[in-house]
DNA sequence: CTGATTTCAGTACCACTGAGATGG
DNA sequence: CCCATCTCAGTGCTACTGAAATCA
């Protein structure tokens, strides 16, 4: 990958759109190797921490747009991973729910996933680690608010 | 734009991407308000820099991929913001040089990033803006190491 | 022949928009 | 009627892959 040459080198947002490149990069590839990409995991991942959820409120906690959730879930639901019923108690909805072998495979992701910070991180201390991650807490809470 | 709730959030990856979200969104909006976007940034710039080169000298400098540089170059071309010209000496060569209007419009192009950067970063202070880039700076140069 | 350059066509990922259908 | 939910189709940006044609 090519980072360029002259002012973009110092440029801010470009520095950070490099950086998440080769995040993204190392996320795809960490996933790739378990047949599965960012979606999966986010929504595997938001599947674990909420239970079993309706697709709207999936897409508020993994921050997936509704029109690609749709596509993220049969995906997911083509390979057992987790089920799509109608819910009783309000025929608009369907309830999402992560299957046992969901679980298994959200594990390795993670596993993989938790490989790739270190990798993404790997010339930083623990210090500059934190540092780094209290600067864009900064950053994205300041962004968040004045959305 | 929806950030994300649980370890997403603490994800360092994913702050990453979010942040570069953030930054991409800034930059694209300033861009367009004069009807132009990343790609013609970056190559408007890397040719002032350089000064008349060819589109594979322009590649690397700009970070374009070459194939997406032939689109490119077209669309300042019919904007008559760069020319492009087939290289008397080596006939395999195109030779694009900016214009006066490129030039003109690369001024705007400027100021309006430069008040991107400043939105981007606001909540930081000199020295924290100081912090992140030198943390930034140091992720991108090893992963180009080992890219 | 080898290798550099340009061009074209198509893929992938992520984010988003708009419109329609169903149902509370 | 109004609003939420889900689905479908399509767009935009950036990055990338593969293959062909040209020519030093």
């Amino acid at each position: 990958m090519d980072t360029g040459s002259g002012r973009l080198r110092t440029l801010p947002s470009w520095m950070l759109s490099q950086t998440a490149q080769y995040a993204h990069r190392l996320v795809s590839e960490g996933l790739s190797e378990v047949g599965a990409r960012g979606y999966h995991y986010r929504l595997l991942t938001a599947l674990e921490e909420s239970g079993p959820a309706s697709q709207a409120a999936l897409g508020r906690r993994s921050a997936i747009h509704l029109s690609d959730l749709v596509a993220t879930i049969t995906e997911l639901a083509d390979q057992g991973l987790v089920s799509r019923e109608p819910d009783p108690a309000d025929r608009r909805r369907n309830v999402i729910t992560i299957t046992p072998a969901g679980r298994r495979q959200l594990k390795r992701l993670e596993k993989r996933i938790a490989r790739v910070q270190d990798e993404l991180l790997a010339p930083l201390t623990a210090a500059e680690r934190d540092q780094l991650t209290t600067l864009l807490t900064r950053l994205l809470d300041h962004h968040a608010r004045n959305a």
